[in-house]
RNA sequence: GCGAGGGUGGCGGAACUGGUAGACGCCCAGGACUUAAAAUCCUGUGAGGGAAACCUCGUGCGGGUUCGAUUCCCGCCCCUCGCACCA
């Protein structure tokens, strides 16, 4: 019996997928399609476990689905433009093309050993102007729509990137992709308006209840932030000026006591101008813009405000309140002004205690006491509004509807909405990117290259500055144009695009990837999208998950797309750990797959990730664990060589016995049990490790009864030999999505033509799942005492009257009062006594 | 602080709708095969008690509902993740 040799089943099963296009797909309206992607991955170097756990998932889906007989759309490509490139490239004096394109060279290997059902023919990578040229193109046309603009700003610039980050990309204060810290810079660059999309942003996220996990979902409603409110300006007392408040509390409006600007509103400086503020106001101002920004815009921080000598005019109650400036007022959200009402909001409670600025309650606690000398802390919570003039005693929401009716007809303010969310500033100062296509002019201004101008080409032959500063801006040669509406000299914009841009609509670029006409051609684009599933890690829930349905939702817009939303289900695994600890260099707990591969095979590492936890869950990584899948699949094997001859005999026997005819009924009900349980795993919960459980039962039951079989047997039987044939089949079919390689090889040994992934799936009968006989367990007062073996059809009277007479029970019931007896069918049975 | 998820044997995990807790696998121990080892196969494997049959306890802690709770409810502890002065 020749031995379990991964090795050579391996690379025999990959070079046929290989040759023969196995998982080549084109658009098919006659068949449903199923579109499966996994995040493609930056071109970084080699593959991590992370990659393998991924794509493992991925592609265990996806023969699955071919299998049900969906037409699937599986498809891989590069990431591939990034700081890591350049950054590398300064090190090793090599160009970021180079190191690209060797990196995907490597891990385009290490990919294939794993035995992946993508369809090569659509790989993609972003770094090439067939791909980044519609990016391009998609910058122009968010242009057109005025969806793009370039400002001056403070933006975040991270030191050691030496480029600017986008809000998202800024984590705790600290960069992203270099965890270095990120300081503000005025620095003029190009924004995505993504604040346009705000809310459909957040309203498109009940769509996918269904589909995505609470937990993403949360992170970008939280990330979004909206706010409703209401707006209010408030008069300065003796002067023109007014200040406009946003507010989330207009039935509150009475309770303002104070008013206080952000430090860097422009009021705070020229209100108070020629006050006896002025000096201590312009040294606070100094002294907030210095201070850490974490540190001080982090809860809790110490609340520092200064009074800036001028008052204000409460429009409701016309009373006289002093303005402040502090700290803790943020320029960068509402209108950068706050109504301070202390009674009913913890910070302005905090302020006002500590600078001794009054107190007022105008939402009537539940114990009724106005006094605010005895309020402990902010009552925040919503109730009727008091001391309030004529709005005494209306609570809620109709409380602020009626304050922003009031405001609104006396042209002091109005219902509004406020957005946490910032515009996708995307301009990056780096090489390794998507050049924006911009000329600068000296007399036509800002001028868009035109469409047929595209792409822009980056320039290979740019020579990289060592400390990653970016060489276009240096070469005359690509800086050097001529203005395409007036023909005069003109500059071209160095800046380059986000990568994020790249990542925001290559799952649209699958569905077409060699079309040079367009981004991607309508039809196919209608028959593919959504992507059925989407699978990835969590780190992206807001940054590229939000930026594609940005995207997505512009192209919509342009009515390029249909679908509402461009990810219909989104998986996101969990983290692959050692040790307790995430793999990393700096631990050294980093398992190479490649080794893993050498040493088990792909079908060993495949097994072992689905097994060892669901994809939701941290797998903690073992090696012996892996151990084991190679073990699981050598017995299988094992199995399959141990019996694979009895097909070969002519049957003569007849295997008659009760006892056979007990056991070929048992073998036929776990052939079905077995499928049903495994095709349930893998479509309703996405339970692979159950699913495995599953099969792992079904060898150990085919292995017993072989084993029993040929005991009891000369002769095995033609019954005998289909019904095993069947198990084994079906055991090879159900494995397969896991352990395609070795499942290939049996499949092609019991004679069948074609590959597993187009054979159907087995379909479980209903009939065949019920047993003859079943285990009912009984329990006198809720604890087992005795389990009785019965017929599947047994009334509940005589299983009643079964269990009273049982011996063991009425060792439990003797002399004592039976209060009722509980029936669960084909389950169990509890006997309450006293 | 707010929100979400979680806490089950020595370990990874299972128990899907309130119905046998610990499926499946790993580790470990004993046995078979072998000159020996590896591989493989068999048996055992939550804790405590008992010669055994079997009994008691047991799903983070404390309570509750129920014939019956890992599952539902109340209170608490711990861990992970996200948000966090957002007016």
């Amino acid at each position: 019996m020749p031995d379990y040799d991964p090795k050579t089943i391996e690379a025999k099963w990959q070079q046929r997928w290989e040759e023969e296009k196995s998982f080549k797909v084109e658009d098919d309206p006659a068949k449903p399609k199923y579109y499966l992607l996994e995040m493609f991955p930056y071109p970084s170097g080699r593959i991590h476990m992370g990659h393998v756990r991924n794509y493992t998932i991925g592609d265990a889906l996806a023969r699955f689905k071919w299998m049900k007989g969906f037409n699937v759309l599986h498809p891989i490509g590069w990431d591939s433009f990034g700081m890591p490139a350049e950054n590398a490239a300064i090190q090793n004096k090599s160009h970021p093309d180079t190191w690209t394109h060797a990196n995907i060279k490597t891990m385009t290997e290490q990919i294939k050993r794993l035995g992946l059902s993508y369809d090569w023919d659509r790989e993609i990578a972003t770094c090439e102007p067939e791909y980044y040229r519609w990016n391009q193109w998609s910058f122009l046309k968010f242009l057109e729509r005025g969806l793009v603009y370039r400002k001056n700003s403070e933006v975040n610039w991270c030191e050691s990137c030496n480029t600017v980050l986008a809000n998202e990309q800024v984590v705790d204060g600290l960069c992203w992709r270099c965890d270095n810290e990120v300081v503000t810079k005025l620095q003029e660059g190009w924004f995505f308006k993504i604040t346009d999309y705000a809310d459909r942003l957040l309203e498109g996220l009940q769509d996918l209840e269904q589909g995505w996990p609470e937990q993403v979902r949360t992170m970008q409603a939280n990330w979004i932030g909206k706010s409703t409110g209401a707006e209010v300006d408030f008069q300065i007392k003796d002067s023109k000026e007014s200040i406009k408040v946003f507010t989330t509390r207009p039935d509150t409006l009475y309770g303002a006591t104070f008013m206080v600007l952000a430090p860097e509103h422009p009021l705070t400086h020229s209100l108070s101008r020629g006050t006896q503020q002025e000096t201590e106001i312009d040294t606070f101002i100094k002294k907030v813009k210095s201070q850490d920004k974490i540190a001080r815009t982090s809860e809790g921080g110490e609340k520092l405000g200064v009074f800036t000598g001028v008052h204000a005019v409460n429009p409701l109650n016309g009373e006289t309140i002093p303005v402040w400036t502090a700290n803790f007022v943020l320029m960068d959200y509402g209108t950068g002004a706050i109504m301070s009402v202390p009674a009913h909001d913890h910070r302005d409670f905090e302020f006002a205690r500590k600078y001794k600025l009054p107190i007022r309650i105008v939402i009537l606690p539940p114990d009724g006491n106005t006094n605010a000398d005895d309020l402990q802390e902010a009552m925040t919570e919503l109730g009727p509004m008091t001391q309030s003039g004529a709005f005494d005693g209306l609570a809620g929401d109709e409380a602020r509807q009626k304050v922003c009716e009031h405001l609104q007809s006396k042209k002091i303010g109005q219902a509004t909405v406020q957005f946490r969310l910032r515009d996708w500033g995307v301009s990056r100062q780096r090489y390794w990117g998507t050049p924006v296509p911009i000329i600068f002019c000296g007399k036509c201004g800002t001028v868009p290259v035109p469409y047929k101008d595209l792409p822009v080409l980056l320039p290979l032959d740019a020579q990289l500055g060592d400390k990653g500063q970016s060489p276009l801006k240096s070469l005359d040669s690509f800086i050097n144009v001529k203005c395409p509406k007036c023909k005069a000299p003109a500059k071209r914009e160095t800046d380059t695009l986000d990568t994020f841009i790249c990542s925001s609509w290559y799952f649209d670029r699958f569905t077409s990837p060699h079309n040079d006409q367009e981004p991607f051609s309508k039809k196919s684009i209608r028959y593919w999208m959504p992507v059925d599933q989407y699978i990835g890690g969590i780190e992206h829930a807001i940054l590229h998950l939000l930026y594609s349905r940005f995207f997505h939702q512009v192209f919509r817009d342009m009515g390029l797309i249909d679908a509402k939303e461009p990810f219909s289900h989104l998986l996101t695994q969990g983290m692959v750990i050692k040790d307790g600890a995430k793999m990393s260099k700096s631990k050294g707990n980093v398992v190479d797959p490649d080794n893993i591969i050498k040493k088990y095979g792909a079908d060993t590492a495949r097994l072992f990730i689905l097994f060892a936890a669901p994809p939701t869950k941290q797998l903690e990584w073992s090696d012996q664990g892996v151990e084991g899948g190679f073990k699981f699949l050598k017995r299988v094997w094992r199995l399959f060589e141990g019996s694979k001859n009895i097909f070969d005999y002519k049957p003569v026997g007849d295997d008659t016995g009760a006892e056979f005819q007990i056991k070929l009924k048992e073998l036929q009900r776990m052939i079905h049990v077995t499928i049903k349980r495994v095709t349930e795993d893998i479509e309703k919960r996405m339970q692979f490790n159950t699913a495995i459980a599953g099969i792992m039962e079904f060898v150990n039951h085919l292995q017993k009864f072989f084993e029993w079989w040929m005991n009891h047997t000369h002769d095995p039987s033609a019954k005998g030999q289909a019904m095993f044939k069947e198990a084994m089949d079906t055991l090879i079919l159900l494995l397969s999505p896991f352990a395609p390689h070795i499942a290939e090889e049996m499949w092609e040994q019991m004679g069948h033509p074609g590959t597993t992934h187009q054979a159907a799936w087995p379909e479980y009968n209903e009939t065949f799942l019920k047993a003859d006989e079943i285990e009912i367990v009984v329990q006198v007062n809720g604890k087992v005492r005795q389990k009785l073996s019965v017929p599947a059809g047994i009334d509940e009277e005589s299983l009643k009257a079964q269990s009273l007479e049982d011996p063991r029970i009425q060792e439990w019931t003797n002399g004592k009062e039976v209060k009722k007896v509980i029936v669960v069918p084909k389950k169990l049975i509890n006997i309450v006594v006293k």
